[in-house]
DNA sequence: TAGGCCATCTGGTCCT
DNA sequence: AGGACCAGATGGCCTA
C-alpha cells in the first residue's frame, strides 16, 4: 500500500515541485527585471530617508577609501593629553569631498542592492503563499505566519506520506495550525471547512494551548480580526469565512468555489489552483482568484456544501452513512460552521487529500 | 495610542 | 574588492 502510494504520488509530486520551482525562478527573474529599473530612483539616491541620517555621519569616519589624496591625519585622538590611551586600529582619515562622494555612491549602490534582494525575498515569499493552504491576494498571511503554516504544511504531508492513510480532520488541522497564531488558525480551520470550535474542543482535551471558556471562538469562531488578514469585506457577525450558501445531502458535500454562484473552471486557463498542491481545498486558494469586485473577493474564503454532484468528481467529498446529514438548504444567516460537526469517522473535507488514497 | 507588520537604511561579517 | 547575507534601527501604515 505504503509503496503503491509512493509510486503513484511521489512522481507528481516530484512533478509538482518541480513545476513551482520552475515557476518561482521564472518569477523571480521576471520581478527582477520589471523591478530593475526603477527600484533606484533619482529621488532615492539624492534623497535617502531619515533612517539613513545617522548612517551619514558615521560615514564621517569612513577610512576604506583608497584615496589618493594621500591625507592622513589623527583624528583628534591624541588632542586629550595622557589620560585616555592611543587608539588602535587604522587611522581615520579626513573626508575629503570625493571621499565623501565616493563613500555615499557605494553605500546607495549597497542599499540598491539590499532594497532588490529583500524584493526577491518578497517574492519568494508570495510564490510560498500560494503553495501552502489558505491563499488569498487580500488577504496575505503575514511573512513569519507564511513560513509557520509552510513548515507545517510539510510536515503535516511528510506525516502523511509516512504513515500511508489519511488523518483525520482534527489532527489534520492541528498539524497545520501548531504556532500559529488565532486569526490564522481560524483561516486554516477555515479553509478545511472545520468547525472551529469542534477543533478546538479537541485541541483543549488533548491538553493544547487554547482555552475554551470565555475563548472568542466558542462565540464567534471567526470574530478575531487581524490586521493583516482582514479587510473592508470581513463581517464579524456574519463571519469572515462566508458561508454564501449551505446544504448536505447523504450523497456528500463539496467545497465550490462559486462567484456569482457558478462552479470554476477548472480547465480554464485562467485558473490559477495549480500554484497550489493537493489538500488546499477552499476556493480562494485553489480555484480562480477574482477580485474584480467586492462581492468576488468575499468569495475567497467561501465554501459551498451542496448534495449536487459536481463536474469534478475528484473535488466532491462523500460522508459515509453515519456522516450523512438530511439536506435542505441553510440560510446565508446561519453562522459559519455551526452545523458543520465533521467527527473521526467522517471523510476530512481535504479531497485532493482523498484523492491520495482512492485511487 | 499601543502593537503588529512591513520597507528601508545601515554597518558588520563572510565569501568568492 | 565587491557582493551577499544578516541583524539592528527607524519610521510608516493599519487596526483594535
Amino acid at each position: 500500500m505504503l509503496s503503491r502510494l509512493f509510486s503513484e504520488v511521489l512522481p507528481d509530486v516530484q512533478r509538482l515541485a518541480a513545476e513551482w520551482v520552475e515557476d518561482t525562478e521564472r518569477d523571480g527573474c521576471k520581478v527582477k527585471e520589471e523591478r530593475e529599473p526603477c527600484h533606484l530612483g533619482e529621488d532615492d539616491l539624492d534623497e535617502p530617508q531619515e533612517g539613513s541620517s545617522r548612517a551619514e555621519s558615521e560615514m564621517a569616519g569612513d577610512d576604506d577609501d583608497d584615496d589618493d589624496d594621500g591625507e592622513e591625519e589623527e583624528e583628534c585622538g591624541d588632542e586629550n593629553g595622557g589620560d585616555k590611551p592611543k587608539k588602535r586600529g587604522p587611522k581615520k582619515r579626513k573626508m575629503t569631498a570625493a571621499r565623501v562622494e565616493r563613500s555615499k555612491m557605494r553605500r546607495m549602490k549597497a542599499n540598491a542592492r539590499e532594497r532588490t534582494r529583500m524584493h526577491d525575498l518578497n517574492s519568494a515569499l508570495d510564490n510560498l503563499r500560494k503553495v501552502v493552504p489558505c491563499y488569498s491576494k487580500t488577504q496575505k498571511l503575514s511573512k513569519i505566519e507564511t513560513l509557520r503554516l509552510a513548515k507545517n504544511y510539510i510536515l503535516a504531508l511528510g506525516e502523511i506520506l509516512r504513515n500511508g492513510k489519511r488523518p483525520d480532520v482534527v489532527t489534520y488541522v492541528q498539524m497545520l495550525c501548531k504556532g500559529l497564531s488565532q486569526p490564522t488558525t481560524n483561516l486554516v480551520a477555515g479553509c478545511l471547512q472545520l468547525n472551529t470550535r469542534n477543533f478546538l474542543t479537541e485541541q483543549c482535551a488533548d491538553g493544547a494551548r487554547f482555552h475554551m471558556p470565555n475563548s472568542p471562538f466558542s462565540v464567534h469562531p471567526y470574530s478575531y480580526r487581524c490586521s493583516r488578514l482582514s479587510s473592508p469585506h470581513y463581517q464579524p457577525g456574519a463571519g469572515s469565512l462566508n458561508m454564501r450558501a449551505h446544504s448536505y445531502s447523504a450523497s456528500g458535500y463539496e467545497s465550490v468555489y462559486m462567484p456569482g454562484g457558478t462552479s470554476p473552471d477548472y480547465n480554464s486557463p485562467d485558473y490559477e489552483g495549480q500554484h497550489s498542491p493537493p489538500v488546499c481545498l477552499n476556493g480562494g486558494l485553489s480555484g480562480k482568484q477574482h477580485e474584480t469586485s467586492d462581492t468576488d473577493r468575499s468569495y475567497h474564503y467561501s465554501m459551498h456544501y451542496t448534495g449536487l454532484t459536481t463536474s469534478r468528481p475528484s473535488h466532491s467529498l462523500h460522508f459515509g452513512a453515519s456522516g450523512a446529514r438530511s439536506g435542505g438548504a441553510h440560510s446565508e444567516n446561519i453562522p459559519p460552521f455551526h452545523d458543520v460537526h465533521l467527527h473521526h469517522d467522517r471523510a476530512p473535507p481535504y479531497e485532493d487529500l482523498n484523492a491520495f488514497f482512492h485511487n
